[in-house]
DNA sequence: TCAATATAACACCAAATGGTATCACAACAG
DNA sequence: CTGTTGTGATACCATTTGGTGTTATATTGA
């Protein structure tokens, strides 16, 4: 359904990757910031990031001299619908947890 | 949690494994019923399902000389599982759908 | 044995990953 | 205003990994 399913299973199949996403469920982070959790230059977590935000798993939000990466509540939402096709093993129970996120959207933003 | 958490994550960021295990949700399939649906030769999807197999996604049953690929009812459940530790976003009606899946189980294999 | 199928072993090309510069720009001190 | 510094962006390169093909080698049923 979402046009960048691809992209997001994509973003999602680095396990530095998915150690970002949990970085950032904690807080919003400067690239720096980022990059101080990891071995890894500036320059290699920038793609990471990248990469992320193509998969709509975060934005940027632009803070002066700085760049804030937040996490995008929605942004799995693509991987939800994609696990929900397999309705013939994925019982009723998974189809309430469909409808559940659906209801769920983005709050505020 | 699982141990293959990365092998499945891996496994579902190619498209092509993904469009096979939906032809794997509808019937068990050989290599050649698999390649069939795609114009890679059979050598190369085997190697898709080599990935899918390690992945946890899908389980092979010799049968004769052919060998059956089915689809592994549970396989996902380590993609969810790692959604679920997002339990900032994810409010608590994913909290519900967790341990309905955790409920689920394989039903009698 | 023969035919069909599955698997293994290579090789090739594209893409991903990460490093090192380097550049651009905003913030700030003087 | 000017120069310095920290931050992010980008370009280039090397290495690795992934996807696919081709060919060769089992394995199995008849």
């Amino acid at each position: 359904m979402p046009p960048h399913t691809q992209a997001t299973f994509r973003a999602l199949a680095d396990p530095t990757r998915r150690e970002i996403l949990h970085l950032l469920s904690a807080q919003d982070m400067t690239i720096a910031q980022v990059a101080e959790q990891f071995t890894m230059t500036r320059a290699a977590v920038k793609k990471h990031l990248t990469v992320l935000s193509d998969g709509g798993l975060i934005e940027v939000q632009p803070q002066g001299r700085e760049r804030v990466n937040r996490l995008r509540r929605d942004g799995m939402k693509p991987v939800i619908d994609w696990l929900t096709t397999f309705d013939i093993f994925w019982d009723d129970r998974l189809a309430a947890l469909k409808s559940a996120i659906e209801t769920y959207e983005a709050p505020d933003d």
